[in-house]
DNA sequence: CACCCTTTGAAGCTC
DNA sequence: GAGCTTCAAAGGGTG
């Protein structure tokens, strides 16, 4: 546990370190990922882990039988749910191996970690979950014509706007208060080692 | 049982 | 076009 969690400090002092490794990494990703020819393997990794998903969540049949809320409360209707990003993928991946690394079982201090261990990741590695997330989208977009991300909306109640708008607001605050590697290049910002984004 | 927490990215919406 | 909002997964914690 104490070892694990030397580690992710050390993580985050590395992080520090290649900040600036960062900035020239998101400039070049676009570009990397409009030149790569990704395998045909990775989708198949990408195919049998969203099928295993299936299986264990959306079934009400795995181990935790967690039916989404929208499917409780539109059981008729089916939900067609937002292709998974990059990091999503990422985290689907991931997340069950960091889990069994470290004693912790809450899942929103996993995901701290898999944020932070995602910033540490290759160029190649980067593009290989870019790349299976743009793999994702393509065949959503196709079966789903006309399907639209707001669909979705309000079928699952957030913490509430006012403590959301709360949380944008404080710069200390990660959640989205970060803004994302692509805004962060949209905008002429200063990327604190923490990732989060100071306004000047 | 429903929602929160926590992460990043995509995409829609608002101004 | 910038910025904000919501959802995507995960599952322990909370009320």
């Amino acid at each position: 546990m104490f070892i694990i969690f030397i580690l992710e400090f050390a993580n985050l002092e590395l992080w520090d370190i290649f900040g600036k490794k960062k900035e020239i990494i998101d400039n070049t990703r676009k570009k990397m990922l409009d030149d790569l020819d990704v395998p045909d393997e990775l989708v198949a990794f990408q195919n049998e882990g969203e099928e295993q998903d299936h299986k264990s969540r959306d079934s009400a049949t795995g181990p935790r039988a967690r039916p989404g809320r929208a499917q409780v409360k539109e059981a008729k209707k089916p939900t067609i749910k937002k292709p998974l990003n990059a990091f999503m993928l990422y985290m689907k991946e991931t997340r069950a191996k960091v889990t069994a690394e470290c004693t912790l079982k809450e899942t929103a201090a996993i995901s701290q970690i898999l944020g932070r261990r995602w910033h540490a990741l290759s160029q190649e590695e980067w593009a290989r979950y870019y790349e299976l997330a743009r793999k994702e989208r393509q065949p959503h977009m196709q079966l789903n014509p006309g399907w639209l991300g707001r669909d979705n909306y309000g079928k699952k109640k957030r913490w509430s706007r006012e403590k959301h708008q709360e949380s944008n607001r404080d710069p200390g605050s990660p959640k989205h208060a970060v803004l994302t590697l692509a805004s962060v290049s949209r905008r002429i910002g200063v990327v604190h080692a923490d990732n989060s984004l100071h306004y000047s």
